[in-house]
DNA sequence: CCGTATTGTTTAGATTATCTAAACAAGAAC
DNA sequence: GTTCTTGTTTAGATAATCTAAACAATACGG
């Protein structure tokens, strides 16, 4: 007998796993709709009833009693294929997992640094903004953010950031800012990160720091991911309110610029987690005093200078 | 690690398996061309190397042969498990293969027959064109055609067919034929079976036992499956050297007609094979008989009457 | 040594599988 | 009895997958 379409038994597999049409879709990533479709091809395909159909609910037939068990064997050897696969890559290097921005902006920009100085050393770094297992092996260390961390077992504070207003030269164009205010009257990137971070500087806030006008509504344009708001920045779009580490090569290349120095701080600090056994990795321990130093800078160059507006 | 695409680990795991992307590509039905995009897609997903490509050849790294031999314990289990719903469903019946056509319009015809005597048997009829294994549960009975029936250990003869020249009516129209030979003025549908079964006969045969004149080339139209040529000549498509067997119920409802009942047999005989453990399944001796029985019925409505010309 | 054949890759665009949206059905919950 | 939830079906939109064509590199045969 021919195989079925792929998609059809992995539909069904996720079905008999889930228990009903609905959260298998949603596992899926796709609308109930297409699950049932596919469970109906798959049953064409095969010529026999895997699910009966009992009002709103369904349940496996003894067939697909049967062939369930035998699919789901099948979809949990691939998956852990990929995982064989994942384990095989670590454990020939260092693995960091960082939230994604922390990777576009910052940590994946100063790697270069340390392959400068341990050439020999493999690291990877994985954007991941859900915080990995480090004991079996999904990583080595972690970069997060506030008090995700306390989820891991050995963590150090980083650095606190801060934010600035910043923006593409073009967007000034050729407007003159006479007062901090003045940047509220153009477009304003939001950023809003997901509820288990505590949320960034918003407009409002640095609108009340400078003393200006607050209206309800600033921007209707919001960002989850801080690196996404920064390259609409850069893209002429409007303001945001960028982090001092991730914008640091596009104020050195004059893609933003910052007009009025005046900076607010996040709310809480980056972290550096780890596991004990990553230290005990060829340049393991190396790594992790070379993110802490980095950060020690990033602290410093974050911060507003002595004497600056806070 | 997310899952990759499913038809990207099917090609790479066909390529592991064939060693070449050009057989991995003829057994999976697609171009050499899509294997080697589906595994590109595999490789950037995963962000390994997984094939070197060596001028025209191609091998797995280290990475690929990790992944290949948990990925193929995958695909290998997938596909057991159709077999083992196949072999499940088997067991609780009788289980018939045969030639697609025989089962199109024949033996999926005179099923009825049987259900009405035995209503509580099961018998599933799989139309399937090369020789099932009977030892290992494909099949408990197998009907095929001339010496193919000799790679099975049990087998008796059934039915020797014979073709007729048919048509629908629709096709004659207003045309009044005078002779034999003129049915061979009209379009006619030919059928050519695979190489491993003796041609059936072809219209140059007729044409010759007509005493007609034979053209080289008759008609350009030639169906792989007899049924599909009946079907066609329903259609109204053209005349088709109809087997006896196959064309009882069109005859009886009028959509084929045999203008010249003048017959020609079919070089060898239909055969029944079967498993010695069927004959142990409940139902399957008196399946047996049952085919054996409708199959002498057969023989005598094939032949053309006493009297007729032959 | 040269020409031909074979295997593989890449790109553009065609095709088909898969999906979503919308309308509907049926039962469960309030 | 009304609303909500789960599932199905159909039509058509979308994206994955494919083929065709052009090209590259090697192998083979004369």
């Amino acid at each position: 007998m021919t195989m079925p379409p792929l998609h059809a038994l992995q539909a069904f597999e996720a079905v008999g796993r889930c228990g009903t049409m609905t959260t298998a879709a949603k596992e899926l990533g796709v609308t109930p709709s297409a699950v049932s479709q596919q469970v109906r091809k798959l049953e064409d395909c095969l010529g026999v009833t895997l699910l009966e159909r009992i009002g709103r609910r369904v349940e496996l037939t003894s067939w697909g009693v049967i062939f369930y068990k035998e699919i789901a064997k099948g979809f949990t050897q691939l998956s852990h294929s990929v995982d064989v696969l994942e384990r095989a890559r670590n454990q020939t290097g260092i693995v960091l997992t960082a939230l994604s921005s922390v990777v576009n902006k910052w940590i994946g920009r100063k790697i270069f640094e340390w392959q400068a100085l341990y050439p020999d050393a493999n690291v990877r770094i994985i954007g991941k903004d859900d915080e990995p297992k480090m004991a079996n092996g999904q990583s080595d260390f972690r970069i997060t953010y506030g008090k995700r961390a306390e989820v891991h077992t050995h963590f150090a504070a980083l650095y606190t950031d801060w934010v600035v207003p910043a923006c593409s030269p073009r967007l000034l164009g050729m407007h003159k800012l006479n007062a901090p205010g003045d940047i509220l009257t153009f477009p304003l990137l939001n950023i809003e990160w997901e509820p288990h971070y505590r949320r960034p500087p918003q407009w409002s806030e640095w609108a009340e720091l400078v003393g200006a006008a607050c209206k309800d509504k600033l921007s209707g344009l919001f960002f989850a991911l801080s690196s996404s708001a920064i390259d609409a920045a850069v893209n002429g779009h409007g303001f945001v309110l960028g982090q001092m580490s991730m914008i640091e090569d596009e104020l050195n290349a004059g893609t933003l610029v910052v007009p009025y120095d005046i900076r607010l701080p996040l709310p809480e600090s980056y972290y550096l987690a780890w596991d004990r056994a990553a230290l005990e990795k060829p340049y393991g321990r190396e790594f992790h005093t070379w993110v802490m130093s980095i950060a020690r800078k990033q602290s410093a160059l974050s911060a507003p200078k002595s004497g600056s507006i806070t």
